[in-house]
DNA sequence: TTTTGAGTTGTTCGA
DNA sequence: GTCGAACAACTCAAA
């Protein structure tokens, strides 16, 4: 008698509940992780996900190797992978931890219905959220439709569960099943434009831990003020490992907490605290997603549906390679090209600039950071855009348009950020870095700049786009 | 049922 | 240069 665990979005072995309750049991234990693009449907991991999960998975099957484990591939049908480990195995349970994306949970929910009715003991459990959607509600037993009240609710329900520590030891069966390859998943895109993935990330569960230690240990002091200006470390850049459960939320929680408990410093804490509500900020994306789960391809408040969006494939593609003629957008969309991240204050710059400035559909947006974050993720992707655009849930209000400009002077003053990603425009003095099109002609000779050629004029003038959109946000109200 | 207070991340204009 | 108001109601959640 055997046990399988089904790994998915939890590529670790420390606080992984179904692994620890697969070991409690006492059976042998039989990690499985199944490669299945078709049942995840049109939201199945893109480009830059899949460079991350093929490192990820090195690294598991590495760990569990070291506590005298294995894991084992397949690809295909989730379902039918299951069964035929099941008979390879005799295996009578199969655990798992639970996943929230709306495709997702109805396979899994098909899939288990299954196995229960083969009288397999087949158990979820939760390892990737704080608080499972549906255990926060309202007075009035509905979903949450704004993050205060939520949060509010989340933390008067109680302190997280202590995480549980990664096991020594797993005990193997007396035979292993077939494994694939996992060359076999074909994760690698034939196009080598993911170069600069490696320098900047180390997936994997250690990799997590050591970028969360870092940041208690060093940046998170500076998190507040500092998790806005995109040319510095401030932020955790933690989310990558979250997406793919190398680390789990409980594990973080508790750390800021025993850290809190040490530091005792009134500033440690509550710069501390801002970065644990942009923790539920994650879970309440989760919360959205559960329960409107529409929201993924639909704005959650219907009169957006008729929205008049552009079509212009011309602008989506200059933004897309980060040639707007707006140096914060471009530097964003190339950092994001580059690294398959981008900082979260010039993400919000760069969906502001795609929605209102070119009034291009959000969807569109969110198709492509999609394929092009490790971080890519459901429901914080679906908030996000969301969010810019004010049609989902606690949006930002329609007249909030960022101006690019503005955005730059404030958090990128010095122009270091743009200077980073945008080479050609690196000698622009910092009066007219975030605006070269107004530069004296002679300002641009000397810095090598010809607007047109080298970079980018502007692709349209935000002051008149802003009115625009300005208009056509009226338009649907009335 | 009605009332009340509040709501992540902005910009522009005019005093 | 700085500061407060306007932008525009609307929806949510709790009392």
């Amino acid at each position: 008698m055997s046990c399988l665990v089904w790994l998915r979005l939890d590529l670790r072995l420390g606080d992984n509940p179904a692994l620890f309750e697969a070991i409690k049991a006492g059976d042998p234990v039989i990690p499985v992780y199944i490669h299945d693009p078709e049942s995840e449907g049109k939201w199945r991991h893109g480009s830059a996900s899949h460079w991350w999960l093929q490192q990820s998975l090195e690294k598991l099957s590495k760990s569990l190797e070291s506590v005298g484990s294995k894991l084992i591939l397949r690809r295909g049908d989730s379902q039918r992978e299951l069964n035929k480990l099941i008979q390879e195995t005799r295996a009578e349970k199969v655990f798992w931890n639970r996943r929230y994306e709306p495709e997702v949970v109805a396979r899994d929910k098909k899939i288990k219905d299954a196995l229960k009715v083969a009288g397999i003991d087949a158990q979820s459990f939760n390892g990737s959220l704080l608080t499972e959607p549906w255990t926060i509600q309202t007075g009035g037993k509905t979903p949450f439709k704004v993050f205060t009240p939520y949060w509010n609710k989340c933390v008067a329900t109680g302190d997280p569960d202590a995480p549980i520590s990664a096991p020594k030891k797993i005990l193997a069966p007396s035979a292993w099943p077939k494994s694939c390859a996992l060359k076999e998943f074909a994760l690698i895109p034939s196009i080598k434009w993911y170069d600069g993935f490696t320098r900047e990330w180390r997936p994997g569960e250690s990799g997590a831990q050591e970028e969360l230690d870092l940041f208690l240990n060093k940046n998170v002091i500076q998190y507040l003020s500092g998790r806005d200006i995109p040319s510095i470390r401030a932020t955790s850049r933690l989310s990558p490992h979250l997406h793919f459960g190398e680390i789990s939320p409980r594990q973080i929680w508790h750390a800021v907490q025993k850290k809190s408990a040490k530091t005792k410093t009134v500033g440690w804490i509550k710069q501390s605290e801002g970065f644990v509500r942009q923790l539920y900020w994650r879970e309440f994306a989760y919360h959205l997603l559960y329960h409107f789960p529409q929201t993924t391809d639909h704005p959650l408040r219907k009169e957006f549906e008729k929205f008049e969006w552009k079509k212009d494939i011309k602008s989506l593609k200059a933004w897309q390679q980060g040639k707007t003629g707006y140096p914060i957008v471009d530097a964003g969309m190339r950092e994001l090209w580059h690294t398959g991240w981008m900082h979260n204050r010039v993400r919000m710059i760069v969906a502001s600039f795609l929605i209102k400035d070119l009034v291009i559909d959000w969807k569109e947006g969110a198709r492509w950071f999609w394929d092009t974050l490790v971080d890519a993720d459901l429901a914080n992707n679906t908030l996000g855009w969301q969010w810019v655009a004010g049609c989902g849930a606690d949006a930002a209000p329609y007249f909030r348009i960022f101006n690019p400009f503005t955005q730059g002077e404030k958090f990128d003053g010095e122009g270091a950020y743009v200077r980073r990603w945008i080479p050609e425009i690196a000698n622009v003095p910092n009066k007219w870095i975030h605006r070269p099109w107004e530069a004296p002609a002679e300002v641009l000779k000397t810095a090598g700049i010809e607007l047109g050629k080298n970079y980018p004029r502007p692709l349209v003038d935000h002051a008149h786009a802003r009115k625009l959109a300005l208009v056509l946000y009226a338009r649907l109200k009335a």
